[in-house]
DNA sequence: AGAGGGACGTTATACGTAACACTTCGGGCC
DNA sequence: GGCCCGAAGTGTTACGTATAACGTCCCTCT
């Protein structure tokens, strides 16, 4: 009979089923093959389940020497994008026999404090995602295991690195408007520090040179629609031939926008062609429906925790950009005066 | 000098500082007022400084039988709401030294298989919200502390449980609709086995019941964008008068409601009314913006981990629903056919 | 002078588990 | 008969930490 108040120990099952602490650990372990008969196993089992004993992770850790758990941290989780990268990444884990914990920054994209003072699990590794380059040395300081999502290769002082090919994502987009006729164009950029957003603008202005006569304007703004709305409403109103397509750096921002441009009495995509990049629930919900880069965030968490996976293994992670592809819908149009 | 290859240990840490492993832990504990010098304590801090020792939590764990850290089990994030409850749950948890771990469970609203397989993480407490009877059970056979977001009190097995004030929230919405003439309404319901579903369907009934000449029909949709665009488009089409407003359980499938308006020709407000629940991002994005009931998900977060601590602590935890409130924007107006 | 007591530590132990090394026993084989 | 071998277990240890219990000094008070 085990102790009244306290959770049983596999030392409680022993004594319950008549066996030894170590003939209970093979048993539950599942080592017990060729070690243990059948029908003693079937004793501690049945011991097991009659006093609910559950092993206490904190000893096992302490004598495995690891958790099987590793850490995801992520921007705050104000899109279902991260959800999807964490699907993703436990259901590999999952097949490890790995656990996820999931760790939303609260700063949002951009540094991340102390991931680990809130998730005080032990962890085996670290998969980080969309974070920048001073958050990602804070959390080097800690020697785990760590793959960065997102994140620039140059930069990632020597980490694992996993990306979806925004690059080509914003080609796709670039290209895509320029063959309908588009000459000037609308960056609206996210206001945040990091490499995501900066390759976007890279990629764009370097598209855009390839062509004689076009003209990128930029506008900043926070990641709320509303931020959006604000500063595609100031710089449309700014001197000057208004362009005839905005390029947003997410959907949220490309949503900012149709606000921005239902307020100015503009139509879509008749007076003004608009992209977004995420393809979230939200491209579909708004009308017309958003022309954007499809992004598969499942996907990018598998391919995340594999990389984890052959780190911890040590393995070379696979390298190589996840693919990622426009979805042309009713928000891009030629412009009204191309002829 | 630590073994070169795994991580110092408190032991290292001594043997570097000169003292013994227990003045180490008093010291890093913050427990040697009186009993360690400054001086020495000093010279730990900066041993531990050069070795970058950081605690085995695994060790510690085990040694103190709990590990102040608590599991947020929820519904797939796919929407920001339980982005806000993490958020208002790691917040009064930080306060108390308790970290977060969160779960998504693969399931969605309703049954969540094994919360615990997959954050292997060692528990003290669990917070669960808006999850199906039949998951509790199995979540209540462990029997670690449980607080229940979002669910039936009378169901809960004495589990604590928190819960924002939908009824009220229903009534308002049905109130409003009411005193604007609206007689024959929609109820666009989630085709989810849920409490939190039913209390809205109940006080929508009961609400209705109370005026004369009313009359609700309804239809069952999943929790989709699409899902609710065609249910919706089936139920309008069907014969018989069409109704002069829709109230939908929650916001995205009040934006499937819209995508069927649109497609059907109908415009939101002059043809029809359509309410929703949870006032998202979407809620704004959408044109016209929704009617909607705000909850604030962030108190509702706090005040599941205040009752979590509060069955830690062996304290009652304090009952009352969380209010909230109806937010009018432009798909509400008084039908046209009134008057 | 002897007792008392702070200041400054140390020694020893337990938490629950997994795994290594060892024992016992019965049988098979030459 | 002696030897080895596999089956079926058991005894013991270590993982790294926090803390209770225990020692020294040395200073002060009576």
């Amino acid at each position: 009979m085990a102790r009244s108040n306290t959770r049983p120990t596999s030392r409680d099952v022993a004594h319950a089923a008549g066996v030894s602490q170590a003939a209970v650990s093979l048993v539950l372990g599942d080592k017990w093959r060729g070690r243990v008969s059948e029908t003693t196993a079937e004793r501690v089992r049945e011991a097991a389940r009659e006093l609910g004993y559950r092993p206490n992770l904190a000893a096992r850790n302490l004598r495995l020497g690891h958790t099987r758990t590793v850490l995801l941290v992520v921007p705050a989780l104000t899109t279902e994008f991260f959800a999807g990268v964490y699907t993703g990444a436990a259901r590999i884990a999952a097949r490890h026999g790995f656990g996820v914990v999931l760790y939303p920054s609260p700063e949002g994209i951009g540094p991340a404090r102390n991931p680990f003072a809130s998730a005080q699990a032990a962890l085996d590794g670290v998969i980080a995602s969309s974070m920048a380059a001073d958050a990602l040395t804070a959390i080097r300081g800690d020697q785990l295991p760590l793959v960065m999502l997102d994140s620039d290769p140059a930069g990632s002082l020597g980490a694992a690195t996993v990306n979806l090919d925004i690059t080509d994502g914003i080609r796709q987009v670039t290209d895509h408007l320029l063959g309908l006729g588009h000459r000037r164009i609308l960056h609206l950029a996210a206001d945040v520090p990091s490499w995501t957003f900066d390759i976007r603008a890279r990629e764009l202005a370097a598209r855009m040179a390839t062509v004689p006569g076009t003209e990128i304007r930029t506008a900043r703004a926070p990641i709320s629609i509303d931020g959006a709305r604000t500063a595609t409403e100031t710089a449309l109103t700014a001197p000057g031939p208004r362009p005839t397509a905005i390029v947003c750096d997410d959907d949220k921002l490309a949503a900012g926008a149709y606000k921005a441009l239902r307020r100015l009495g503009l139509r879509i995509p008749d007076d003004i062609s608009v992209t977004g990049l995420d393809d979230l629930a939200l491209a579909t919900a708004i009308d017309p429906e958003l022309t954007t880069v499809r992004l598969d965030a499942e996907t990018f968490g598998e391919r995340g925790m594999q990389a984890l996976l052959a780190v911890l293994d040590g393995r070379e992670p696979e390298g190589g950009d996840i693919p990622v592809h426009l979805v042309v819908r009713g928000s891009t149009a030629p412009p009204r005066t191309a002829g």
